[in-house]
This record gives C-alpha cells, structure tokens and sequence, in this order.
DNA sequence: TAAGATAGAACAATCGTTTGTTCAATGCAA
DNA sequence: TTGCATTGAACAAACGATTGTTCTATCTTA
C-alpha cells in the first residue's frame, strides 16, 4: 500500500495540508525553509506519490485521456494511437485504448463507460456522419477530437487531411498511366473519408474526360475481406478495369489477394491504388501506390488539440488539415517489379 | 456535469446512502419496494451513472488495467492488446496501453505513473530476465501477468509459447530440407525468447549432429533494421548460411529485406524462418514459414489470469504456455512461390 | 508596553461513493 | 397500554488529496 498523506503528516508531526503544499510548492503559503526541508527530505525518503484517484476526485481532472478507435490491429489506428501517445505522454497523461470494430453499440458503450470513469478527453477516430455519439460528446462537454472521419454535424475540432484532393491525385494518376477504365474501391456513403474520395475519383475522372460507369464503383467497407470481395466483383466485369482506386490500403491489400486469385498480374493486367500509406504498403510484392498522410502526426496533432481544449476548458473548433501526397510505387509502375520505379505527374517517389 | 447522487438525494427527499442502495442492489438493508420504484424511475430518467472516479476513491478498485510493451505498431503487440482488451472489457475493465519502445527508463516512469494512478492490474509484455520493473511491480504488490518474455526471477504469474520446441521446431525444418549451414539472428542474452530460442535451435543442429559455427549467430535485436544489418553480416560471410533462423517475423522481414538488396533469391539462394505468424507473416512474398503461436489467446489468457488475482487478491505463479506450431510457406519451400508447399524432406537446394 | 502586523502551521470543508450504525416509527404480543 | 421486534430510512465516517480560512505565536512599531 503506497504512503498516504495522512501516514507522512504523522510522521513529521504536521498537519496533512502542510505536506501537500510542500509536495506541491503551493505559492499560496508560506513555509518555513526549516520544516519545507525536513519534509522534502520525508518525501523522498518515502518515494511519496500522490494517490491519482484522490485527487481526480478533488481536482476533477484525471490526466487520462482516451482514444476511441475500430481495431488497432489495423496498422493506420496503431501508427495513429503512437502519435496520441508520444503527444500526450509527455504532459502527464496515460491514454485509454478501446476498440469498437466499427460498432456503433460498443461504441456508444465504451463512451458510457469513459464518461464514468471521468477521462479528461476523447478521440474518436472511427465517426459516422452526422454520428449520435459525437453530439452525446458534446451535449455531455466531454472534450474531444475527431480524426481522420469527421462528422458533418457542425463544426467539430478536427485532424485529417483533404481526401478529396488525396483522391483525386490517386486517380489521376492513374488516368497519366493511359488507364481509362478506372474502377473504384468505394468506402460506405455514412462515412466522410468514403463520400469525399469517391468526390475526388470523380472529379479526377471528368477532368480527364473520362466517363463514369457507374458499375465500376464498388462499396468495399474498410477491410481486406471487403476489398477482396469487392475487387473479385469488380475484375469479373466482361469489359473489367485495368485500374483500380481502394479508397484504404487495407482495402487494397483484399484487392491485390483477389487480383491474384484471379491469375491477373499486377499492375500488368491491372493496377493498383491505395490510401493511407501504412507500413504493409511499402513491402508488398509488388510494393503498393498509395497515398501518403502522416498517420503518426495524425495522432499527435489530435492530441495537441485535445489538451488545449481541457486546459483552456473551452471547446475548441480547429481543424488540422495535411496535404495528403502521392506515393508511386510498383503497383501501378510501367514495368512490373518489386522496386519503386519512376514518378509520373510531379509524384513523390519513396 | 453529470448527476450526482447528492443531486438525485435531493430530488427524491431522500438521504444518498438510500440512492445508492437501490442503484448498486444492495443486499444488506432492505427498501421499501415503493421508494425502491421511485428511485429506480429516477436512475432511468436521469441515466445515473455513479463517478468512477469517487467509487475508485472508496472501493479502492478502479476497473482499470494497463499494458505495457514496447511498441503498439508492431503487429505482435497490436494483436496482443486485443486479445488483453477482449479478455477484459466484458469484464467492466478498461486498458490502458503504454508504449515502452524497449527503453528500461520508460518503463520504469509508465508504471510509476500507473501505480500513482492505482490501476488494478498490470501486463508487461517486454521483461527482461532479472528485470528490476517486475521485482518492484512484486513488492509494491500490484497484481502482474508477463507476456511472451518471463523474468526469470521466482516464479511469475506468465503466458507464453514453449520457445525452445519452437525454435528447435524451426531449426529442425530447415535442416530437414537439406540445409547444413543455418543462420541464427539472435535475440538478446538479457530477454528469455532470446536465450531460450537461441537454445532450440542449437539443440535442433546437434540433434541432427550439424556443426555450431559461432560465426552464424548473430545477435539482431528484434526490429526490422537490426534484423537487416544482421542477416546482411550473415549473408556476406565467405561460406554463408542456406537458411536462416530469425528470432522473430519483424527481424525476419529485415532479413528479406537485406536478402533481395544482395541480389539473393528467396528461398532458393536462402531460406527463412520467423517467429510468431504477425499477419504480415502470410502477406509477404514469398510467404514467411514462421513458428505459429496464439497471439490474440496470449492476451485474452493473460488478462484472465490478471484478473483472477485482482478478484482474489492474491497473487498468482500460473504458467499458461501455448504449444507453438510450425507453418511452412514459400521462404523455405522447395519451389518458390506465394503459396504454401510442401517441404522437401532430404533435399538439397543447391 | 500595548497594539497591530506577520509568519507559519493547523483546521475544516470538499470532491462523490459506499456501508456500518443509529434512529424513529410502526406492528405485534402480552 | 406497555414493551419489544421489525422495518425503512437517515446519519456519519471513511477513501486521499487540495485549498480557503482561522488561529497562535512572534515580531514590529509607536
């Protein structure tokens, strides 16, 4: 059982209030340097650390944060979860990890439970739009941040980057390569980063003068399974793409098994597009084109905002927007291969 | 700010303690059901949620466990934590996560950090042997589970793999093959998979009476850089190794790495073996022949038997050890390829 | 030397719950 | 009607820390 307050105020045959304003250098009261020193040297002696949940309760602020999130095993959420982390650690604060896989009831439920347990603030990383969990944050003023999806509902403090443009870039790309029947990879019309990059694959197509055959878009969801059943519906067309934009590398990751299944080589027969950059991008045989956001700065900007909101106590309405930059890489290379090869289109080689 | 039961007290004209009867189904003092309806209709209304924070304060339980590991984004602890947060969460438990990055200061100051914030339990994933952490973790008497690695102090309560039937498994596969000379990129002495897997597979070569040339281990820490620079030393060697043994998948994937920048073929001018079947494992091309354990059953075991002794309050010695399995893919399979063959047994691949 | 200022520490309320104890009112039996 | 159980709810003391207020010496100053 650690050392109380109370147990050192014995001790040092003072009052318990005297041992805190030393242990906290309390500007608010004077103490004689005598009896400060003789009670510092207590203190370390003890090694005495303040009880964390006493003094939530008297100072209602628990220096926990947490950060809610689909399934970390899911490498964009870990890389997002480290710049959480190395963003708040350094003020003190521990973080709270809760997955939901996409559950809109755990969830709900595991804000319920955060809410109890008085955590200081929330990320959210997995909003709906016009999600009901988001205006509960607000309507309970429980500080929070959204990341990567936002939720239309009014302006919520905010870190991502501009997916229509990411989008667009992807798919221009692939229109440069000569691509013209370009298929896409569609995240659900609930989310914002699925509406937005299918905007941008749209746009990217009109502006080359490319038709949009409304077959060629595919609701995938977000993971490898829904890629992979998705990409198989889509390479099973009679006049199928030669392309394909996922609107997630893991997405991309179920698209490149299908592909392979299907006995068609890649980019050869067809290429291929990611978003996201996660580290599984760069090592795939062949590596995978995606789209570069900073998915670490994700995280430690999200908790950047966040701590400025408890500090301040007001809620905050910021959004951090980061470019996000085309990654060239051999799925969708001229010639096949494991190394990268050369950019088209001002891209960024890696 | 959420209601409090002084504030519900207040409503009902009744005194808290009655409030919380009714709210926590008190045995020890009866209600008249008529309050008791009452109240129960105000808890509804006003969606009662008793502050954690206080209940910690009083019960002297928070419901709040942490885990400790070194590095989120690397698949092996990404899986684990779900397999802890799963195990826990029905429970009424939320997990903290803290990043240690191997470093013994971190470690040190995240659970000083905890233990201040009177988390019920802890599960470190990253001990060392005779790791001071968990002797203090022992004697401050915060209920603990090791993960993967044990201290070899006493007997800690543990959850892990028999690491040297699985190196031996590993090592034994390759010499199966027709391999005589196989690498080892080594762990660290200080950490028990190092020690322990080191010895399997010296145990595999003298059971199948091959030679131990020192030259061929070689110590690579567990990341993909040093398992890069390691196997790179490895494969410049005059006589070089046909296979390695690498003592996890993370430095098997740098060993791919070093292999292809020497202009090596996979498996054909070296095979490889991991260790632990990350997802990534099964992804690469050729896929990765690694030793398979139950990632996700570590954690979710791990937390079972965390729990069991904060419910008991007593500490454990429990030992859960998985049996590893052997996974041959294309790294060490006789024609290369991204899918499983069958192993050549007494085959020469050169 | 008396009055007032000041230093230094104790006091006490508070945060929101839980839970053993006390207390008032009712019921029943003698 | 008195006495004694029994019921149902209030009372109060924690848990460990923080912080405004009060109190008691000691020290100035006139």
């Amino acid at each position: 059982m650690p050392v109380t307050l109370k147990q050192l105020a014995a001790r040092a045959h003072v009052h318990p209030s005297t041992i805190s304003r030393v242990a906290n250098h309390d500007p608010g009261q004077r103490i004689a340097p005598v009896t400060r020193q003789r009670i510092e040297e207590l203190l370390r002696e003890t090694e005495y650390r303040p009880n964390g949940v006493a003094r939530g309760l008297k100072l209602r602020q628990t220096l926990v944060l947490a950060v809610v999130i689909p399934d970390i095993t899911n490498p964009f959420f870990a890389a997002l979860f480290r710049g959480v982390e190395d963003g708040a650690s350094p003020h003190g604060y521990n973080v709270l990890l809760c997955n939901t896989d996409g559950s809109p009831e755990r969830q709900r439920s595991h804000l319920q439970s955060l809410h109890a347990r008085q955590v200081d603030g929330v990320i959210l990383a997995s909003s709906f739009l016009k999600d009901p969990a988001v205006r509960w944050l607000r309507q309970q003023r429980i500080p929070y941040v959204l990341v990567n999806r936002y939720s239309d509902q009014a302006h919520d403090p905010f870190v991502g980057s501009d997916d229509v443009v990411g989008a667009r870039l992807a798919t221009a790309h692939l229109a440069a390569l000569g691509h013209e029947r370009i298929g896409h990879l569609a995240g659900k019309a609930t989310v914002s980063t699925g509406v937005l990059r299918r905007r941008g694959y749209l746009a990217a197509l009109s502006e080359r003068g490319l038709s949009t055959d409304p077959r060629l878009v595919i609701e995938s969801g977000y993971t490898e399974e829904g890629g992979a059943r998705a990409a198989q519906q889509l390479l099973s067309l009679d006049d199928r793409p030669t392309a394909i934009f996922a609107v997630t590398d893991m997405t991309a990751v179920g698209a490149f098994g299908a592909a392979r299944r299907m006995g068609l080589r890649i980019p050869q027969d067809v290429a291929i597009v990611g978003y996201n950059d996660i580290p599984l991008a760069s090592r795939m045989v062949p590596a995978l084109t995606t789209v570069h956001v900073p998915i670490h700065d994700f995280g430690s900007a999200a908790a950047r905002l966040l701590l400025e909101q408890v500090e301040t106590g007001e809620p905050s309405r910021r959004r951090v927007i980061f470019n996000p930059e085309l990654i060239v890489r051999g799925s969708t290379a001229a010639g096949a291969g494991d190394e990268p090869r050369l950019p088209t289109i001002g891209a960024k080689l890696r």
